[in-house]
DNA sequence: AACCATTTGTTCGTATGTATG
DNA sequence: GCATACATACGAACAAATGGT
């Protein structure tokens, strides 16, 4: 519930967190692109880096260019 | 605030449409390349694959990896 | 087979402009 | 003014398919 007033990037960031946390997203495992983030979470890609921004800056997350991101092992 | 400007993806794939309308390209005609268009259109490489992916939605046309960008028959 | 050039496909990186609250 | 969000554009790297040498 406290979740409801969160900004769209907070809450994918949470989201993603906690697939982390729970390791549903394995370190090492490749996420889901940008662009299937942003369908998934009916959004746009901006806020999907934005969210993912934050978890980069967390060291939770690794982006390479042309590649992916992925979790940090 | 009327649109007088497209934003060039749009006006490409205007162009395009207009070209395959008149049939200056026609039904099973290869495309130039999407390098090709880039220079002729002065853009870049992803610009133009917006504007291919429009026609594309609209079923247009059809891309075959490898090959080249075909205007549906 | 092995290699290479061409072409489309996918992906992340970065920047600017616009709009809203 | 500031934070948020969306739209657009350009840049860059790599993958995958094709066709020819």
């Amino acid at each position: 519930m406290p979740d409801r007033d969160l900004p769209p990037y907070r809450r994918i960031a949470d989201d993603l967190r906690a697939a982390i946390a729970t390791a549903k997203l394995a370190p090492g495992e490749k996420l889901k692109s940008e662009n299937e983030l942003k369908d998934l979470y009916g959004t746009t890609r901006v806020t999907v880096r934005k969210a993912l921004a934050l978890l980069k800056a967390d060291g939770l997350l690794i982006s390479e260019q042309g590649r992916g991101v992925f979790v940090r092992q």
